[in-house]
DNA sequence: AATATATAGTTCCATATGGAGCAAAGTTGG
DNA sequence: CCAACTTTGCTCCATATGGAACTATATATT
C-alpha cells in the first residue's frame, strides 16, 4: 500500500491533499533549515515578520502569527543570541521591545527563502502555466476568506 | 500588520498559501480532537491507515506515513490501551504484530473525519463549483506527481 | 493619588516528538 | 549448522512546544 491510495478514499480530498502537500513541501525544507543554519521553526517565524516589517515587537508577532506568546518570547532571546535581530526597550511603555532583523539576520531568512521558492518551483513543476495561474488565483481566494471563518 | 499582507510579499505564493491553509484548516481540528476524543496526531494517522486496509504491522505503517519507528510504536501502544485497536503476533514472523481496529476505533476514526469533512466544505464556501472542480484537479496532479520529488 | 485591571514578556512545567541505539526474531551465505 | 546481517518494534534521551502562572509596567476607575 501507498499513501497515494489514501489519497483517493479521504472523505476530504481537497483538504487532505493540501495538507499532504504542506506535509511533503515544507517539512523537509525545515528539518534541512535546523541542521544547516540552526534555525528552528519559530525563529523562522519571527524573522520573516520582521524582514517584511520594521519596529515590531513580540506581541505584534503573536498577533501577527497567532502564536502563543512563550513561543515567540524564545524564538526573539535565541534570535537575539545568534545575533541575528535586535532589541531596544521602546522609550514610550518601557514593556515593549522594539526588534529588528540584522544585515545577518536578513541573509540568513534570504537564504532560507530561496530554498522555499525552489521547492515550490519542483512541487509546480507538473502544472502547465495554466493550471499553474489557476491554482494561484483559487488558493488566494481561499486564503483571504479564512478571516471569516471565525467560528 | 495581519497576515494577509505577508501573503502578498512572498516569495513562493503557492507554497506560502498551501502551508498557510495547512494551518488554518487543519491544525484547529487536531488540537480540539485531543481535547474531544484524547487522540493525537500519530495515533490518528495510524487510526486512518487501519480504518482504510486490514491487517497492517507497525512497520507498514511506518512506511505508508513516512513517521519515524518510536512514533508509530506509541501510536499503536496507547490505541492498544485505549481499545481502539488490537495487536496479534504474527505466527509466521513473530516479530510483527497484526494490527486491527475495532468498532470503538471505527467509531473515533469516523467522528473526526466528519469534523475534517466539515471544515473543509467551510474552508470551500467561497468557491464556485467550477473553481472547486479545478482546485481538485490541480491538486491531484501535483500531489500524484510526489513520488517523482525524491532528490 | 490609590487601587484595580490590563498588557508585554518571561519562566515553569508537562507533554509531543524524533534520533540513536537496543533486544529479539528472522534471513542469508558459507 | 553457524556467523553475519537484516528487520521489527521498543526504550532512552534530547529537544520543541504550548498552557498557565508570574513579574514588571501601563492604564482605568474611584
Amino acid at each position: 500500500m501507498k499513501l497515494i491510495d489514501i489519497l483517493d478514499a479521504t472523505p476530504f480530498p481537497i483538504g487532505y491533499r493540501i495538507a499532504f502537500l504542506t506535509n511533503f513541501w515544507r517539512e523537509p525544507i525545515l528539518r534541512q533549515m535546523e541542521k544547516d543554519f540552526g534555525i528552528i521553526r519559530p525563529e523562522l517565524t519571527v524573522l520573516i515578520c520582521l524582514s517584511f516589517r520594521d519596529n515590531l515587537n513580540a506581541r505584534d508577532i503573536c498577533e501577527i502569527t497567532e502564536q502563543p506568546s512563550n513561543t515567540v518570547s524564545r524564538g526573539v532571546a535565541s534570535l537575539e543570541r545568534k545575533g541575528l535581530l535586535t532589541r531596544t526597550r521602546d522609550a514610550v511603555d518601557t514593556r515593549k521591545q522594539i526588534l529588528n532583523i540584522t544585515a545577518d539576520g536578513q541573509k540568513v531568512h534570504d537564504e532560507i527563502m530561496e530554498r522555499f521558492k525552489s521547492a515550490e518551483a519542483r512541487m509546480l513543476s507538473s502544472l502547465t502555466p495554466i493550471e499553474t495561474g489557476r491554482l494561484h488565483a483559487i488558493l488566494d481566494k481561499i486564503a483571504r476568506d479564512v478571516a471569516n471563518w471565525k467560528d
